[in-house]
This record gives structure tokens, C-alpha cells and sequence, in this order.
RNA sequence: GGGCAAGUAGCCAAGUGGCCAACGGCAACAGACUGUAAAUCUGUCCUCUUCGGAGUUCGGUGGUUCGAAUCCAUCCUUGCCCA
């Protein structure tokens, strides 16, 4: 199965340019996605973008991750109905760092003349001057064409109306192409399937500025059943860094998924063949309460972007969680809670819960609420447990006789929020 | 520079002198049902609260009024049109 085969039945392929199945069975090709540097690490919705360049790199083929200094600085208009605020540079070059490490765990920078390269457009856009700019790129290009682009047209039908510089960007990001071709032998872009107008302007600059010819596919955007933003959960967006987003965390939000979401995610994030999945599938319909589609599905990425050993931990802590959920908390040691992991952990006086403290001003003190009020209504809804029981009451006092271990009181916002308060 | 329109909670969006902490929708959080899903139903959703209330909001500032998101003035921002 050739690179684009493979590409098409994991659902990965959106919009292609023709002649590009045969480029890349002719020879080498070297391709490239765009990163936008506007936060120092990566969350999972760059992780299509990632594995875009991994799969091509396991067919054979040169990889190149672009970070967008350049045009992170200018803001890409495309799927945004308002201008972007523009980052300094200094901010940029920090996230550039960020970004880099990350991908060194996903794509082979060491393996000869496929080993995958890091480029920055910063580099070639802070020596050009705006004549030159003009003059070289934008003569190729007519107004006409670049109106034509959905992401320009909704903006200028819109309300919002919309700057040169973002209007620019278009031409900007298409030069990032046509320089790549020229200076790399870069022949084929790579990108979410909002990127489609922008990077069909760096092809048709390379045809008309170099007469080459170049190609392109693009990833749908991945989405959710429900319409819901993709890769956000209660607590925002979904890291790639263990130190944003903790490796239980990570787990959990793909444990989480729809079934209808599993499905289709488990052919984009992993590498498993067609015939594995087709055999998850179809266990996971004879039992679906098992939910091994997404047992699998989040193990796979897991270890892909944690290793086996993060992996593990996290499996560990859901086990301890949330198989057991009958088992009384008293049954936990005081390894358990202290090494679990995706638990927030606090620290409370010890002699106020001695002394005994309503439940309301517990809660808000620990900081496992905002407020007393909060902690109130959410008491009154049913949505506080300590160790694992319902707090059916809101005048309960809290005291000694709660503590885990003397010492510990485990607090339950929710299902799936977890609070161990340590008293010390 | 001239003309017109608009700015309301995280977002969209009603409200055009008191009944307004402000209809409705989305998002979010919690509960029930489940499979730590989805769908559905219920509750919460400006801040604090001893759950009785209290305090601060409707682009900014000043004013009119017993009383303003609503009227007036002025400034700021955005869009459209003209020069």
C-alpha cells in the first residue's frame, strides 16, 4: 500500500492535488507541514499535522516541519472571524524551542538523507523588504485570485472586515512554498484542510515565479460527533507536554471519546493496520460497556507520545480510581493516594479538622472550590463525594473521624475529579 | 474629513425609563440514566453569601431623572458608504 492509499483509508486525505500519488512513488519527496508557533507546546490537535509527516517519513520520504515565526507574527485568517493579536518575537523564538523538542520525539532528525529538518520562515522573511516583496512575490499573484479565497471572501462579507496584513498572509505563507522549492527541493505541502486555499497559492507561485511544478494534500479537521471543539476538555486545551497536560490526563481524554469519535480517531492516531482495527471494531460492537475500542485507542496514542511507561502509571491511577468505585477508600494505602497521579493534591491545618468544620467552608477553603457558594450548590446538586461517599448533606462536619490513614480526606467534585487534601 | 449603522455576561443574541442581574440559544459544570460514552431529562451558570440577602454590571466618562442597559452630551472602538 503506497503512502496516499494508506493515507486515504485512515481518512486522512481531504483535498489532493492531482499527480500526487505519482510524485511520491517516482522518488524521494521531501514534504512539509506549517506549525504555528502561538503557544510553546503543541496540543493534540497538532498531532494530525505530526502524523501527517511521520507517515510520510515511514513511506520512504523526507519530512520538514516548518515553524511559522514569520507568519505567526502576522496571523492566519483562515477559520478565524477576527483579527489575531500579533506576538513579539522574543515570544515566538520561545515557543519555536518548545515546539522543536517535541517533535524530536515523534519524527527521526538522525537517520541519513531521510531524517527530518526543522525550518523557521523567520529566516528568510526578516531579510525581505517590502519592495521586494512586492516586486518579486506579488507581482505573481493578482487580487482577483487572492479575493477568491473562501477564508478572504467570508471575511470581507462578514462584519469584521479584515486588515491588509492578514489579507498578505495568504501570499506570505504561499512564498514559504515557493522558497522551500527552490532552496530544499521541497515538492509537497502537507496541511489541515483549512489550509487548502493558502497552500494552493504557494503552488500556483511555484508554477508561475519557478515554472515547477509542486503538490499537495490536506487532513480533514478532525472533529467531534457533537459538534463540539475537538481536543478541549473542563480544563482546556489538551497538551502534548506532560508538565500541561499529565500523561493520566492525556489518557483519560481518549478514554472519554464517543464511540463514533473512537472510531474514526483510531484510524488518524494510530499506526494500527486495517485488519487490527477492523478486529477492534468489531469486538468493541459485540460489547460496547467493555469499551475496548477506546481502551485501545487511548493506550496507542499514549505510549506514542508518553512511551510505554507513562502509559502504565496512568492505567494504574484510572484502575485505582475507577474500576473500584465501590471499594471504600479506607481500602487505599497511603501509597495510593500519595502516588496517584491526576489527583490534585492540596494541604489543610490539621487542627481545624480536629476541631471539626462545616463541609461548605472545607471545601472552599482546601481551594477545591471557588467560593462558599459554589461549594453549596454544588454540595445541594449531589456533585461532592469525600472518600468515595456522597455528601448527602451540606451541614456535615468534617473531623477527624474522615481522615484515610489519619491524615488524608479524598474529595470527589464530579466523577472525575479528584482531590486528596493532606493535612499537615 | 462627511454620512450611516453598531458596541449587552465566555460566545451568539433579546431588551429601548421602574416588573432587569437582564428573555432565549450555544458552550461549560453538576445530577439521573448509562459504558468514566452518545442521546435524553433535571439543576447551576456576574461576584460574595450566615441562602434571608448583599454588592458590582449592559464600550468609557459626565449629565437629565425619585429611578437609566434604555434619554442627553462627549469620547473611544468596529463595520458600511462617500470624499
Amino acid at each position: 500500500m503506497n503512502l496516499i492509499e494508506e493515507l486515504r483509508w485512515r481518512g486522512m486525505i481531504q483535498d489532493i492535488m492531482p499527480g500526487t500519488e505519482e510524485q511520491l512513488s517516482k522518488e524521494m519527496t521531501k514534504g512539509y507541514v506549517g506549525f504555528d508557533p502561538t503557544a510553546d507546546s503543541l496540543h493534540i490537535g497538532s498531532l494530525v499535522p505530526i502524523l501527517l509527516l511521520v507517515h510520510l517519513q515511514k513511506a520512504g520520504h523526507k519530512p520538514l516541519a516548518l515553524v511559522g515565526g514569520a507568519t505567526g507574527m502576522v496571523g492566519d485568517p483562515s477559520g478565524k472571524s477576527e483579527e489575531r493579536n500579533l506576538l513579539s518575537e522574543e515570544i515566538l523564538r520561545f515557543n519555536q524551542e518548545g515546539i522543536r523538542k517535541q517533535l524530536e520525539k515523534f519524527l527521526d532528525f538522525n537517520c541519513g538523507e531521510r531524517s527530518a529538518e526543522m525550518v523557521n520562515n523567520y529566516d528568510w522573511f526578516k531579510e525581505m523588504t517590502f519592495l521586494h516583496f512586492i516586486r518579486d512575490v506579488g507581482k505573481h499573484i493578482t487580487v482577483n485570485y487572492m479575493m477568491a479565497k473562501d477564508s478572504v471572501k467570508k471575511r470581507i462579507e462578514g462584519d469584521t472586515g479584515m486588515s491588509f496584513t492578514e489579507f498578505t498572509y495568504q501570499l506570505v505563507q504561499g512564498y514559504d512554498f515557493y522558497w522551500l522549492y527552490e532552496n530544499k527541493k521541497c515538492k509537497l505541502q502537507m496541511g489541515g484542510s483549512d489550509q487548502w486555499g493558502n497552500i494552493v497559492t504557494g503552488t500556483e507561485l511555484i508554477r508561475r515565479k519557478a515554472g515547477g511544478e509542486a503538490f499537495a494534500f490536506t487532513c480533514p479537521l478532525i472533529t467531534k460527533a457533537d459538534g463540539g471543539k475537538f481536543g478541549k476538555t473542563e480544563k482546556g486545551n489538551v497538551w502534548l507536554d506532560p508538565q500541561k497536560t499529565s500523561p493520566y490526563q492525556f489518557y483519560q481524554f481518549w478514554l472519554n471519546a464517543g464511540d463514533e469519535d473512537a472510531e474514526k480517531w483510531i484510524k488518524i492516531f494510530t499506526f494500527l493496520s486495517q485488519s487490527e482495527v477492523a478486529d477492534i471494531l468489531a469486538a468493541h460492537k459485540k460489547d460496547a460497556g467493555q469499551r475496548l475500542l477506546q481502551k485501545r485507542l487511548a493506550r496507542e496514542i499514549t505510549v506514542f507520545v508518553h512511551g510505554r511507561e507513562e502509559y502504565e502509571k496512568a492505567i494504574v491511577t484510572t484502575q485505582k480510581l475507577f474500576s473500584n468505585q465501590d471499594a471504600p477508600a479506607e481500602s487505599l494505602s497511603i501509597e495510593d493516594l500519595e502516588e496517584m497521579e491526576g489527583v490534585i493534591k492540596s494541604d489543610f491545618a490539621k487542627e481545624r479538622i480536629l476541631t471539626g468544620i462545616d463541609i461548605v467552608s472545607f471545601l472552599a477553603e482546601t481551594g477545591i472550590f471557588s467560593s462558599k457558594g459554589d461549594a453549596r450548590k454544588t454540595v445541594q446538586g449531589g456533585g461532592v463525594s469525600i472518600n468515595r461517599k456522597k455528601v448527602e448533606n451540606e451541614k456535615l462536619k468534617v473531623d477527624s473521624s474522615l481522615l484515610l490513614h489519619g491524615q488524608y480526606i479524598l474529595v470527589q467534585k464530579g466523577k472525575k475529579n479528584y482531590f486528596l487534601v493532606k493535612t499537615i
